[in-house]
DNA sequence: ATCGATATTGACACAAAGTATCACTAGTGA
DNA sequence: TCACTAGTGATACTTTGTGTCAATATCGAT
């Protein structure tokens, strides 16, 4: 199983972010590098309102639609991950490329991702049996990280 | 792996329901029976917004509060199963006790229900390594069913 | 360096989904 | 039948996210 355990190593600069965002047709906006700036500082989950209380108060203060639509850019590029926990309650990790799952604390939320995935065979043989077309799943683990089972 | 393609055979009668209502101290009122009556008219899942939208304009209404309530009643009794896609929309699936999962088709919302879940082994390996208290986790498959996949 | 097409922004209104309150109603056990 | 209390529903509210549109900023072309 590989892990991550330290968020940094997966983390893109602003530069390789930009990078993508130029390779994907987009242009560098100022609100929009004010944004990219914000997520690289989160190393937990966080969700889109936080971002838009964060950014709503500076110095240059980013819209709620422009911080929802720069989430969605940066979704779909990989440079973040939506997950979606069992309350419903959406939230963002950054740096999180490729195909990823991740066990989140529900306390403190430092999350750790991890890329073992056992859902290939179990795909396979689902589509076998009931020859649908899988697209997609979702897998996320949910639980108490070490830290906060001392502290209680 | 066991499967249910007809999804009449996991689902409750009404008595069985009102049962484990009774078994967990809840009342039997009017509007809880026509909530259960309406959820087991629905073999196909829905959301609770519709289920608000059904039971609003008949001789008998019930309020959106209650509607909310209930299901979160039903679902906390094993009666119902609420599962959130991708995208963050819950929905609710009737007749699914246990430990299950849900292949969905996203174009008529057709569910195969299965209870091989590849996730045990995953998870005692990743309780080991990150010494995680581990307690829930998603696991939902999303795609197209045969039928519908024919007809486009 | 300037220009112009157009992608992007943000204020605002709106929508969807769910929750809190609270006076009133109706099950339930005695 | 009575009294206690769980349950109800109208209403207002919150949270989270989307649509609109005039004004602005970016970027390739000149």
């Amino acid at each position: 199983m590989q892990q991550t355990q330290n968020p940094h190593t997966t983390h893109l600069t602003i530069e390789e972010i930009e990078h993508r965002l130029r390779q994907h047709g987009y242009r560098l906006t100022g609100p929009r590098t004010v944004v990219v700036d914000a997520v690289l500082r989160h190393q937990r989950p966080f969700t889109a309102e936080q971002l838009v209380a964060e950014l709503s108060s500076g110095d240059d203060s980013i819209g709620r639609a422009t911080v929802y639509r720069t989430l969605e850019v940066l979704a779909s590029m990989d440079v973040l991950t939506r997950i979606v926990s069992p309350d419903g309650h959406p939230s963002y990790i950054s740096g999180a490329p490729g195909h990823r799952h991740h066990l989140l604390c529900q306390v403190c939320g430092i999350t750790v991702t991890f890329t073992a995935c056992p859902m290939s065979e179990l795909i396979s043989t689902l589509a076998d049996e009931t020859k649908f077309q899988i697209n997609e799943h979702t897998l996320e683990v949910f639980g108490v990280c070490p830290s906060c089972q001392a502290h209680q």
